[in-house]
DNA sequence: GGCCCGCATTGACCTGAATCAGGTTTCCCG
DNA sequence: CGGGAAACCTGATTCAGGTCAATGCGGGCC
């Protein structure tokens, strides 16, 4: 029941002045997928099978259930098997900042690799389930395979880059469309449709992320609709147009 | 002689699209110290040494030399002995794109240690001298010593948490108060004084990092000026007041 | 069913920063 | 020394997006 109004108040206004807070910079989404993590450095098919032996399941997660909080020691990666998570961050005033969403066939959990304790909360945003990789075993596996250390680096660095292209000043149409195609290409990637999107979230989270305000995102929904670029109902969108809106979201879309 | 106007023009304007480009997102901008590379993670007396041993001088390199550009394998991390250095980005379009600047008493180079290719450029800003620190070497050392690659794992996430402090929405007068204060920090640091700074970067490189206008950056200084927050003369800059500035910019000063 | 609450959309308005258009100073180089 | 190009500052104007406010809509719950 925290965190409904998550704006920044403006300098000028009736500023609240919150303390300086490390973690609120220490804002990491973790997308990307397990076969990422195994497949493209080379791991032996051993190696594989020693990872897969790895993999515990668990049970449902259901909608508002934490997989860890800001503080928590590392103790497993999470792979996401359905439903979609987000994880995001409370400053010291209440205000929440999202940092990421987090999709099936992808991880979570990479920001606490180092100092092994979560530096953000990862919460489902529906039903869901995931695999947990318990972080010992992995890195042991680590020590013994290079190629495993090499991944993780790379999928830090891949964070890095996405983190970084939130950074840019695009415009609120830029990051609209770039958040769709993002969507869109990691749900192609999993083998999904790539034009018809389930939003899991909300508009409010959507702005958050995007770092604009909760109307500017229904009105870029609204002209983008005005203008034949998606069809939207709620929380389903029709991508119609994807050349146009590659052309207008490029900057965002990260592999 | 390149990179002169680096605004962005608006999707509304008579934009010039930009294809894709994976290295615009991969910006990396490495501040750290040396000594925080090694002393905070409990490397032993012995492995100190036979990082010491590594290092090699470099002759002095000159304003506008490069250290490396985007590509160019990592065949050492640079740590910075006198001068300033900016790393940056040359986007598609032709325009530039300041990722960090890089004080005495910093490494840089951390950027390309996944997959061991430079992500960016980093040039020197006025006349400077650095140490290399040849990465085959540091790579051995760390398959010995996982402290060391643990000092790496940190100094990256410390990078994310850098840059994400530029992506919050941040007022100008923010952005510049923490630029200043982040300078000041960084080099008291390095044992200078705290409040009297020489900006080795001209207004356009500021603007371009803090993601603002020259004439914003500018008017900014003005009105500091005016209040009393800080005297300016030319790239002379005196902090008279840190803890109004404190206020203004907390949001961008990582240790 | 009817109430209520939270989400989403839309319009009117305001504001901070970009843009445009000067101007001055500094410094480099012939 | 003088011309010219940067760098820097300042004011006027514009505009994207934030803020405020009103309304619609769907779903849970008594």
């Amino acid at each position: 029941m925290l965190f409904f109004e998550a704006r920044r108040t403006r300098l000028s206004g009736t500023a609240t002045p919150s303390p300086l807070n490390l973690y609120q910079l220490r804002r990491t989404c973790s997308t990307c997928s397990l076969s990422e993590l195994c497949l493209p450095m080379g791991l032996e098919s051993g190696d594989m099978q020693r990872l897969e032996e790895l993999v515990a399941l668990r049970g449902p997660v259901n909608e508002g259930d934490h997989l860890f909080r800001v503080g928590d020691p590392l103790r497993v990666l999470y792979a996401v098997r359905g439903g979609f998570f987000k994880s995001y961050l409370v400053e010291a005033n209440g205000r929440e900042q999202v940092l990421g969403f987090h999709l099936p066939g992808e991880l979570i959990g990479l920001d606490a690799i180092w100092p092994e304790q979560h530096q953000c909360n990862a919460v489902a945003l529906n039903t869901a389930s995931v695999c947990e990789l318990p972080y010992a075993g992995l890195s042991d596996l680590g020590r013994q395979v290079p190629g495993l250390q090499h991944s993780m680096l790379r999928l830090l660095s891949k964070e890095l880059a996405l983190s970084h292209s939130l950074a840019g000043d695009y415009s609120a149409e830029e990051r609209v469309a770039g958040f769709l195609l993002s969507l869109s290409s990691r749900m192609k990637a999993r083998g999904h449709s790539e034009t018809h999107l389930t939003l899991a979230m909300s508009r409010r989270d959507i702005a958050n992320y995007l770092r604009l305000a909760t109307e500017t995102v229904s009105r870029v929904f609204s002209r983008f609709e005005q203008d034949g670029l998606v069809s939207v109902d709620r929380r389903e969108v029709m991508l119609r147009d994807l050349e146009k809106l590659g052309q207008i979201g490029r900057c965002f879309t990260v592999g």
